[in-house]
DNA sequence: GTCTATATTTTGATAGAC
DNA sequence: GTCTATCAAAATATAGAC
């Protein structure tokens, strides 16, 4: 295990409070008082309040776009590739709860950075529709309406921050085939 | 139609704001500048910015246990008790989808009714837990998981707000019959 | 690396004229 | 019912001592 440098607590503790009361209730007093140090000497580690978030949020943005790539590299079939896509969404919020929460709140309080999210988010979003699209074509997938089939997915995957940490018993595994099995087959006898 | 008071417009034009950035985000003054006049003239209608987040969020609130109950008392298999749900959450989403915003993101700033809210939201889905499991029971639904059903199908159900405003042209009939088909059954083939 | 002190801006809210 | 003027508190951030 590599030392958690000073940045890194901030950044991590500033996490957590930013999922309890979003970034902009959360003032660096707040911060600081929950680092055990007063507000200025945070400024030694970190250059503003807004870095902060650019840290959480596109670190995590940029775990997604990889892990879609490689999911979209593979030759597997439509229906295992959205198994893998809940397999990426679970072990994510599994490892980071906290900074799924600015991720999914937060996101347009971003800066500089804010294009450059919403292109990643965009391209996410096309490529697990593609997804959808190509397996109903080729007959793996039931219906035909893979939009409100991916806002639906998209829903459950992006609210795990929220439910994961009150369930830790789960490991991830039993829980990415049991949202596999929900999400794919429903719930219906 | 009622004429709108300017008390209600302010708390509607409010819930807009407080959709794009967030309660904490949203001063006074962006408030009244949306408003066309000054942040002090807005006092003459509103006792204060927690007046005005408490009569978004409750209202809401309110309306959805009234739902609840009044699911709970039909007459009905658990199956189309969770129909019903669904309907509820498709009404309510499509005719106040900023307040919905307020309801899911900005709960946690509220001060006198934060205890009631959580009740009320406590109980609802104490009330949806209990349908799911006496569905098990009764052989209408599929698999031993009642909690991570409740938990995908909720967060189906509350991100409705996010995504009904950008598909104006599904009408919130067609849109719970699809809900139904997908949360239910599923997308496999 | 943390502190005190402080600059500057913004915040929710009130008083009182019109 | 809206305005101008204003208050007191809280915000982000910097300077400089230790």
């Amino acid at each position: 295990m590599k030392q958690e440098t000073r940045k890194e607590e901030i950044v991590r503790v500033a996490a957590k409070l930013f999922k309890e009361k979003g970034y902009s209730a959360v003032s660096m007093r707040d911060l600081a008082s929950a680092m055990g140090m007063r507000a200025a000497s945070l400024y030694n580690h970190i250059n503003s309040k807004q870095d902060i978030l650019k840290e959480i949020i596109i670190s995590i943005a940029e775990l997604f776009t990889k892990g879609m790539n490689e999911i979209l590299a593979s030759d597997r079939s439509n229906i295992e590739k959205l198994k893998h896509i809940i397999e990426l969404h679970v072990t994510i919020s599994s490892q980071n709860a906290n900074g799924m929460a600015s991720l999914n709140n937060d996101w347009m309080h971003l800066e500089d950075q804010l294009v450059y999210y919403m292109e990643l988010r965009h391209n996410y979003e096309d490529n697990f529709r593609a997804i959808l699209k190509n397996g109903i074509e080729s007959n793996e997938i039931r219906g035909s309406k893979p939009e409100i089939m991916l806002f639906s997915m998209l829903s459950t995957l992006r609210s795990l921050y929220l439910w994961i940490p009150k369930k830790e018993d789960l490991n991830p595994k039993e829980l990415s085939a049991t949202l596999n099995e929900i999400l794919i087959n429903g719930i219906s006898k």
